[in-house]
RNA sequence: CGGGGUGUAGCGUAGCCCGGUAUCGCGCCUGCUUUGGGAGCAGGAGGUCGUCAGUUCGAAUCUGGCCACCCCGACCA
């Protein structure tokens, strides 16, 4: 709990920081204070949040807009969006999906069709009552014409589950037809009292995966599939650790019997949801009448599943490698792998470098490697560099006349900042599989830091303790919303979710004693 | 919705107490010198001081209203 007098200092901390940020005698002076204020950049480990805000602006990712809670994704950060997008998309189609499209708007009669459902999400719809404007009386600006109200108030999505459903009814009548395999790339609108870019906005843009089954087990195999399918996109594309995991009946989605979830942990030791899969049973079906023939010729509902990643992804990609010096992006994500500085002092220069450069271009091309060269003569090499460390690109190579003469390049990694000179030959094999490593590397680097922050514990003492630390604490829990409730109230952390690889030991519950029979993952988090 | 704070050039700010059309840095433009880790020097452009009203010869500055944003809290698949 944050005092408000300690609250204050901290914005007096923050405005002093930006005031020195950007005071050029500073840097001129305290040459070696310049270095470690690194950049620009705030320190991550004096001030997370700001740091993470701060990096946000400066890699070029997002800014805020004139809306207020609403961000506006810039061409860098909207990038790395699309080569999430191409990956996650592909693996939807190789599991059978579709993408379709549905309406921005619900009827509002829809969302109370099924009651925990609008429960979950009343609180933060934005409704759309009217459909006009005119002149003010004075001219001088638009008002909305009260005589253009709408008879049936329409909501923004906040999710899809129910025009989606209302479309299922008629798409579905044999088990022929199942199962029905849908996903939409949109964006949705849920009213958050407070924001923050890309990790919590109250417009983002997601995909939402909507599934009808003939049965039961089905449709839990699909919620699992596509867990799955989340939890490798993190790892494998992401370099981010994840643990698959259920979540408890509090924190379930409204109108799910089961939600399983990806939660990943960022480098402030806070727990980040990274993406949920849903068991939806036949709430939905029973809720919009989809019924379906089956093969003995009786009615019955069908299952439902829905799942879900959104541009909170890209908070996640942030805050779970970048580092003081700015971004620092797995290869497979990055818009920019490599990029290439020429250090030149005339144009004749320049030339050879360039004629040398292109060779290189074409055969990292060749590898499907995105490459660019930065031939610019308006910025110096300096400020190439460092710019591109900014925004994570993660492998820079420098070419200068000693190096056309040597025949070599030096080639520098953003994940250790580590700098070799390499012969120019065959340097497109070298930086191929410096790319691998990279990747490689800093997926490793995060396992490590969660493993070293994941903490077995076994009284409320030592609960109380380290959960002042950060991370995950994998403790017993009695399994009662009470016990969690208490908790939460107690120390603001929430049971993440009960692992999926969690195995059955007999213990007591950290906080009432009572017996258990699983550990739990609780942290504090986004 | 409660508590606090801030609005001055693209960004970050000084000035406000004690009224006289605005300070500094970054960035931007021009020129020359530079270029292997955010270049230097010289010159230059850019401001309805959030907004509306009041006091005054005169308002960034004083008074009142309004608006916006930020932080803390409440809330949050």
């Amino acid at each position: 709990m944050i005092s408000h007098r300690l609250s204050l200092q901290i914005e007096h901390y923050k405005s002093c920081t930006k005031t020195i940020l950007n005071l050029g005698l500073f840097k001129k002076t305290y040459k070696n204070i310049h270095i470690i204020m690194s950049k620009f950049l705030p320190n991550k480990d004096d001030d997370y949040s700001l740091w993470y805000n701060e990096l946000v602006k400066k890699a070029d990712l997002a800014e805020n807009s004139a809306v207020r809670g609403c961000m506006v994704i810039k061409p860098y950060g909207f990038s790395i969006w699309e080569k999430m997008q191409a990956v996650l998309d592909k693996m939807f189609k190789e599991t059978g999906h579709s993408n379709a499209y549905f309406p921005l708007f619900i009827p509002k009669s829809f969302l109370s069709k099924e009651a925990s459902h609008v429960e979950g999400f009343a609180k933060e719809c934005a409704v759309v009552t009217h459909y006009r404007l005119k002149n003010s009386p004075d001219g001088k600006s638009v008002i909305v014409d009260p005589e253009a109200k709408l008879e049936e108030e329409l909501i923004v999505r906040p999710t899809s589950e129910t025009v989606i459903w209302s479309s299922f009814k008629n798409w579905v009548q044999s088990y022929r037809d199942l199962p029905l395999l849908i996903n939409q790339w949109a964006n949705v609108v849920r009213w958050e009292m407070r924001t923050r870019l890309f990790l919590r906005t109250t417009e983002f843009l997601w995909q939402e995966g909507h599934t009808a089954h003939a049965t039961r087990a089905q449709a839990v195999e699909e919620t699992e599939r596509m867990l799955e399918i989340y939890a490798i996109f993190a790892e494998q594309y992401m370099a981010m650790p994840v643990v698959k995991g259920i979540k408890t009946a509090n924190e379930r989605f409204a109108g799910a019997e089961e939600t399983y979830c990806i939660e990943a942990l960022m480098q402030d030791g806070k727990a980040l949801q990274a993406g949920t899969s849903h068991f939806l049973g036949q709430n939905f079906a029973k809720a919009f009448e989809v019924q379906f023939t089956n093969k003995e010729g009786k009615l019955d509902h069908v299952w439902g599943t829905s799942w879900g990643v959104s541009t909170r992804l890209m908070g996640a990609l942030i805050m779970a490698h970048s580092d003081n010096d700015g971004l620092v992006l797995p290869p497979m994500l990055a818009p920019i792998q490599v990029v290439i500085v020429p250090i030149f002092k005339n144009e004749e220069q320049l030339t050879a470098i360039t004629a040398k450069v292109n060779e290189l271009v074409a055969a990292l091309r060749k590898r499907n490697i995105s490459v660019k060269f930065d031939d610019r003569d308006t910025q110096s090499p300096g400020f190439k560099f460092a710019d591109y460390e900014l925004k994570g690109v993660p492998v820079r190579i420098a070419v200068g006349p000693r190096d056309i003469e040597a025949g070599t390049a030096e080639v520098a990694r953003r994940d250790t900042k580590e700098k070799k000179t390499l012969p120019f030959e065959n340097l497109e094999e070298v930086i191929e599989n410096l790319l691998k490593e990279i990747q490689e590397n800093i997926f490793k680097k995060a396992l490590d830091y969660r493993a070293s922050q994941t903490h077995v514990v076994e009284t409320w003492d030592a609960f109380l303790e380290t959960i002042e630390k950060g991370g995950f604490i994998s403790a017993h829990w009695d399994g009662t919303p009470e016990t969690e409730e208490k908790i939460k109230e107690l120390t603001k952390a929430t049971i993440r979710c009960i692992p999926l690889d969690s195995v059955e030991e007999s213990g007591v519950c950290v906080y009432s004693g009572k017996p258990s029979s699983k550990r739990v993952l609780f942290a504090r988090a986004y």
